[in-house]
RNA sequence: GCCGGUGUAGCUCAGUUGGCUAGAGCAGCUGAUUUGUAAUCAGCAGGUCACGGGUUCGAAUCCUGUCACCGGCUCCA
């Protein structure tokens, strides 16, 4: 029989041979590496069965798809050394997600971090046997009576569609109920490590049981591992909430409360370089600010429908003579107010009303994080109300300023998602329908790919969530776009047409950066603490290397300040090493050393944060040069 | 909120099976040193061992409740 590679090339092969069989036909490397097969497009295992015509493509661990397949088997090799070491221990599920895998149990006594080197040590075992993964297709009955002392498969099983084959893999005593493919056994798995143990609600649903889920990863080779762990440790180096500390950015204080950062001087100074340029930049975009109180009277939030729909969110209300107020959770309908105090024209349209507008929020205590999850944030928020004609231009240029904000602050990779009408919503058909295109268009002519979350949106309209990606290739949720037919349903809002008549505007809610909190926190850990010169709260550091020469050093740090540099003087009586070093630690941009040779020659001695010593530099020059610098935001 | 873990000086951490006045480094203060590209030396000060209750002759250590934090689940800016 002949089999179709990718390349379209043709292979004999005797009736009957497998995709391995094939592998070792087109090379003794190729069959080393391969862990799985694509046959006419469906991922299967080595030792499938080929037919005559088959396309075939072989499945290395250099692709994801391969890499996939690696984790999904060290799943299963964990819940095989887990059931021998508790026994009694049932199975929830085990897939590959995108950094490893993980597997949920429900063990019959409590598992801790401490022992997870025991269930490696097992797997390591495991691994050594290098038995087989043999698969087996069955029927309801006989996959029932399998698993008959697993009630969780035994409700996977229950709720697969009746027309599908069930199959499981074994390896040894072990047998899972699994799609498959798997690599060809045990053996294949050379470099794993399991890395946390966490609480997991069965099926991610909290009326459901708690789970204790193992999260490990596993790579092609150890090396490749080294890597990825080596990452993590980056990753750890880089947290906001460790750098805030140590660069004296913010702190949360629990006398004050959870999820409610205190900003201290050099944070906030950071903040409002950011609210600076965003307060700049929607002026010349169109924008007007407007400004709304922080607490509002309950009727506020019945209008708007939040008192009924995001109450579990919303905090208590407090009793002001008789009357009760509620703490912001959002600021649209303040907007909307200041919308509804006359009449508007066709004319004024679009309208767009932007507020750093902070809010408060009810974060159950489990979620909160940082500066990237709490429960008091300034959103950099604003509102569009425009016309159903002007919707479209709209939505592009509100992609077209995200883009250059986003860009501003050195992010340029994003994941984009459309979210669509979910099943609970208010509007009609014909709105969502407009509006779902409009985004789409916009989407489209902005030249962004994007995936559609189908369901995913507000009730009140469809959206655009934008992630970015940091230097670590981390995402972020920061941006979003949504369309709102609710709101201005709720409120009445109206603008007197051409004809005479009124007419309802569209509104838009957007957020560029997200959140301030999340935004800095973001980029706290994008910079690793190391800010752009424009974005850093201390730009210079001058050292003086001896009491001398502080005058000269007074001189320096004024000259600097008239170019409105944010320059310090170490004024301390320390060495210049440990001036440099404390310097370096605050990761200060530039450190300025000033002793006789400089004084003599009116230059100061420049190092860099980023590339070290850099000689001496006429004073004048340098203060010419760092200006440029930040108005380039280089 | 739930599961698991953690909580000792401003920070990072020691503190044995319950047993002297709870230790160290960094930071802070004082003094000496006037220093040339990542830590000069010496001294001093600093703790309701997260908070409350209990067991014990005796608790940082054991039990228990609360709070906060960490890793997740869920949710979201």
């Amino acid at each position: 029989m002949k089999i179709i590679l990718p390349d379209k090339s043709q292979l004999d092969l005797q009736n009957g041979a497998t995709a391995l069989d094939a592998t070792s036909a087109i090379g003794k490397r190729l069959a080393a590496d391969a862990v799985a097969a694509k046959i006419n497009g469906m991922l299967v295992d080595l030792n499938h069965s080929l037919d005559d015509g088959d396309v075939v493509e072989i499945v290395t661990l250099a692709s994801p798809e391969g890499l996939e397949v690696l984790r999904h088997s060290a799943a299963h090799v964990l819940a095989d050394a887990v059931m021998q070491l508790y026994p009694g221990a049932r199975l929830g599920i085990g897939p590959a997600i995108s950094d490893g895998f993980y597997y949920d149990f429900q063990l019959p006594r409590p598992a801790s971090e401490a022992d997870l080197p025991a269930i490696e040590a097992k797997m390591a075992e495991i691994v050594k046997n290098a038995a087989p993964f043999k698969r087996r297709e069955l029927g309801r009955d006989e996959a029932n009576a399998l698993f008959a002392g697993q009630p969780l498969k035994l409700e996977l099983i229950g709720e697969l569609p009746p027309e599908d084959a069930l199959s499981v893999y074994s390896n040894d005593e072990f047998t899972d109920l699994c799609r498959g493919p798997h690599i060809p056994d045990t053996g294949r798995l050379k470099a794993f490590q399991l890395l946390s143990l966490a609480g997991a609600y069965w099926r991610g649903d909290e009326k459901n049981p708690m789970l204790t889920r193992i999260y490990g990863t596993a790579f092609p080779s150890g090396k490749e591992l080294e890597q990825h762990l080596q990452n993590l440790k980056e990753a750890e180096r880089r947290d906001h909430r460790l750098l805030g500390r140590q660069l004296d950015l913010f702190h949360i204080d629990e006398e004050v409360g959870a999820g409610l950062p205190l900003w201290h001087p050099k944070g906030a100074l950071v903040r409002k370089i950011i609210e600076d340029l965003w307060r700049e930049a929607h002026l010349a975009n169109g924008y007007e600010m407007v400004m709304i109180p922080h607490i509002a009277s309950a009727d506020l939030w019945k209008t708007s429908g939040h008192w009924d729909f995001y109450r579990e969110n919303m905090y208590s209300p407090m009793d002001i003579e008789g009357q009760e107020y509620i703490v912001k959770p959002m600021n649209c309908p303040g907007h909307i107010k200041i919308y509804k105090s006359r009449v508007r024209s066709y004319r004024e349209l679009p309208i767009r009303w932007a507020e750093l507008g902070t809010v408060y929020r009810y974060e159950r205590s489990g979620v909160l994080h940082g500066l990237l999850r709490v429960r008091g944030f300034t959103q950099d928020d604003a509102h569009i109300f425009c016309r159903p004609d002007q919707l479209e231009d709209e939505i592009q240029s509100v992609i077209r300023f995200v883009l250059f904000m986003l860009k501003t602050f050195g992010f340029d990779q994003y994941d984009v998602f459309l979210s669509t009408r979910p099943e609970k919503s208010v509007g009609s058909d014909e709105n969502w329908e407009r509006a779902t295109g409009a985004l789409k268009a916009s989407l489209e002519k902005s030249g962004l790919n994007y995936g559609v979350d189908p369901g995913e949106g507000v009730f009140y309209g469809p959206k655009i969530d934008l992630k970015i990606r940091d230097a670590l290739g981390r995402a972020w949720q920061c941006t979003t776009i949504q369309v709102d037919f609710n709101l201005p349903e709720r409120f009445d809002v109206t603008y007197v047409g051409e004809d005479n008549q009124e007419h309802r505007p569209i509104m838009i809610h957007r957020a560029l950066l997200g959140s301030l909190e999340r935004f800095v926190g973001c980029l706290i850990e994008h910079y690793a603490g190391a800010f752009p010169l424009w974005l850093a709260p201390v730009q210079a550091v001058i050292l003086p290397v001896a009491d001398r020469h502080m005058d000269y050093a007074g001189q320096v740090a004024e000259r600097l300040s008239r170019e409105s540099i944010r320059v310090e003087l170490d004024y301390s009586k320390e060495s210049v090493g440990k001036k440099i070093r404390n310097a370096e630690v605050d990761k200060v941009p530039y450190m300025l050393v000033v002793g006789d040779r400089e004084e003599d020659a009116g230059t100061v001695s420049v190092r860099s944060y980023a590339e070290g010593d850099l000689g001496s530099r006429p004073c004048e020059e340098l203060a010419a040069d760092l200006a440029r610098q930040v108005e380039e935001k280089s």
